[in-house]
DNA sequence: AATAGTAGTTGGCATATACAACTATTAATA
DNA sequence: TATTAATAGTTGTATATGCCAACTACTATT
């Protein structure tokens, strides 16, 4: 199968790109982030894998439950734009929370095509459990951590995760190859 | 469905948990850290579904294709420890590569069983360009950020890398929960 | 009133992933 | 040495993830 291009239209001649060469520094920080990262994804993909299952829900349900929960009620658009999926894949995800008795489905009044979702009192429950979990876990991970590295950390990666957000959002594709 | 538990044996009971109230400063940097962290993942996962396909391949097969490069020659077993993936999703990932033409399967002379992962020149050199792309846009991402930040980033999400293999690798099952 | 647009669901498909069962090979042991 | 156990990898099976496209049911526009 030969490497077939799918990327969306309008990228690598649109958008400013960076010389290779550029800043050395800045070049070898970039190397460094890229493999970290992706390190980092892979393994946090595999504890997640293996921890939602502890309250019999998804990783992608896990988040979907939190996001509903904390906005309080989700239409299935804004719940698929928070977690950067197609609506389908967030209607059938909002399914799987629904048959678990953790999410209510509720027609708007205001405009009959809207479903809102609506946390129940279990999901609710259950939504603050994991993350307490979470967090019991995350202390015990920054306890390693000096106290002002430890507020850097988090500080900057919610920064990085806001920048690439921003990008996503903005770039479409970001597919930069022609052939 | 009642919320079933599956964790492995031996958790809550055996491992060190802290105390939820602890320390409050780092109670909420742990909160922070889980909010920017599941963030940072679903929005590089998104990225990273919409990027690999540029090149005809997967996320996963990527990050495999990329590991196999980096040590030169690689066994089955091995890639799937890296990748933290069952050895059959790690057998059928290298699959897929052999078929694309990126990677060779050699058995090994020494051990029969052992099959050793190989990458072609086209993998190289496919590998080589995703690496580059990908430090291009690392670069831009990071430009937005002070020289001292934009080390300290990297840094520390390395070291965050770091903290969670080692305690993946160690906890077996994460699951504190009892019902 | 007719047409266009929007929210959500469903169908179809491909990939991803785990677990269990299997094959082939090597190591241990009786 | 012959048998048993262990190991590396593959394949079978089942489920989850996720996209796109087609569809339904509303709402907005003209």
């Amino acid at each position: 199968m030969p490497t077939t291009i799918v990327g969306r239209e309008g990228f690598s001649t649109t958008l400013p790109i960076l010389e290779p060469a550029a800043d050395p520094a800045l070049r070898e920080d970039a190397q460094h982030l890229s493999g970290a990262l992706s390190e980092l994804i892979r393994v946090l993909q595999f504890r997640d894998r293996d921890r939602a299952c502890c309250y019999g829900i998804s990783v992608s349900q896990c988040y979907a439950l939190k996001g509903v929960v904390e906005a309080g009620a989700m239409t299935v658009n804004e719940l698929a734009g928070q977690l950067y999926l197609d609506k389908s894949t967030a209607s059938r995800i909002a399914n799987g929370l629904v048959d678990k008795g953790l999410l209510a489905r509720k027609r708007d009044h205001e405009d009959g095509r809207v479903v809102q979702l609506i946390p129940t009192l279990e999901g609710t429950s259950i939504c603050a459990r994991i993350e307490e979990d979470l967090e019991v876990e995350y202390a015990e991970l920054l306890s390693d951590f000096d106290p002002e590295i430890r507020s850097a950390i988090t500080k900057l990666v919610a920064r990085l995760a806001h920048s690439f957000a921003a990008r996503v959002e903005t770039a479409g594709g970001s597919c930069s190859v022609a052939s």
